[in-house]
DNA sequence: GTCTATACAAGGATAGAC
DNA sequence: GTCTATCCTTGTATAGAC
């Protein structure tokens, strides 16, 4: 049935095209920010005019929504998968030790699209940030129990606010794609840093 | 000299009216972040017309660009002073709290110009963001030179890279301009978590 | 599916009256 | 100094050919 596999190559095709202009999305809305990126900018990095972007997209908003949505959906897999690589056994602490560098690679080196979320949140119409806090919940889910399961294990201290703690805890990694670049580090510093710091404390025993 | 005192007196209406266009856009743009916020908005705001803007300013990136450096200054004003209130011989790691707490303070309650800084820094055209690079020099020597008092006291660890912890804690800070709504907190709740979270650690003391 | 060409809207900037 | 009116650019979105 050759109109069959027709249908189903240009479906393949389809597919790829959307996903290249996905990633180029992430890619100019990482390095630009929102009102930075002009349509034309995705297309030029995914290789076709920017009318063309229509046949896949309804309007710009549409595409950057789609980009947001994607991006969580990686953030979440990628930082997921670094926890469950641990094995059952390995404490909560740990847990999120592990949770903290993988996001911290996401943002600085691995997804544009973990960038892109973290670059533009801020500069969304209201209608596609209202969607998009929704879109967020299950990645924050994610860490509360993460912070929690540390907590109910004794591990973490009880006294401080776990959805302030993952919040200061998440901005602190979120905005290091505000630094300048003669600061950028790698993700194993920033992590190393922000997890001596934040378990440990950085007051030395006697200034607490 | 009648006609001394009228250009004094008409200097002086044209200083204010512009010192409430600044108002005025440190509240719009820490609202709205720089692509949603239209000339027309803060004209609106401070009870001009668009027109107007330009015979005080040349352009919106002009006016954005004093907007931020006055920002700069007014933050590094309320910080400065709530360190230099503690009199001289308050210990370095509690300067460093109470920087922490002015900060929080100035971004989340006190100045709608701390809050649009952090808010479209990422926003910038680069021209725009090249030069408030600049501008923030002073702001960052004041916090690093907090952490190297506190460091060279003895008060806080030497085995973390202070830029890199500098960066880290005022981003944190500064994230809480993206917090969700219903996950506001007082000024006093977020730098209490963040000073202890920092300063203490969250481990409890078997599990660091 | 992708292109070219173009319509259309928004918003920054300018001119000139008052 | 401030206004009204308008120009002009930019960039999103649409139409229709291939």
């Amino acid at each position: 049935m050759p109109a069959d596999r027709d249908q189903r190559t240009s479906f393949a095709k389809s597919e790829r095209t959307r996903a290249r202009i996905l990633d180029s999305a992430a890619s100019v809305f990482s390095a630009l920010g929102y009102a930075g990126t002009r349509l034309a900018d995705i297309a030029d990095a995914a290789g076709i005019k920017q009318g063309s972007l229509y046949y896949y997209f309804d309007s710009k908003d549409a595409l950057v929504e789609e980009m947001l949505r994607v991006g969580l959906e990686r953030t979440y897999d990628m930082v997921s998968a670094a926890i469950e690589a641990l094995g059952p056994d390995t404490s909560p602490s740990d847990r999120l030790r592990a949770a903290i560098t993988a996001h911290a690679e996401a943002i600085i080196k691995e997804l544009d699209y973990t960038a892109a979320n973290a670059r533009i949140v801020g500069q969304l119409p209201p209608e596609s940030r209202r969607r998009h806090m929704i879109d967020q919940r299950p990645y924050g889910k994610l860490w509360d129990g993460l912070l929690t399961a540390a907590r109910d294990a004794g591990e973490i201290r009880d006294d401080v606010d776990l959805l302030t703690l993952r919040l200061l805890l998440l901005g602190a990694l979120n905005w290091t794609v505000e630094w300048p670049t003669r600061a950028k580090r790698t993700p194993a510093q920033v992590a190393s840093a922000l997890i001596i710091s934040l378990f440990e404390g950085i007051a030395t025993t006697e200034h607490v």
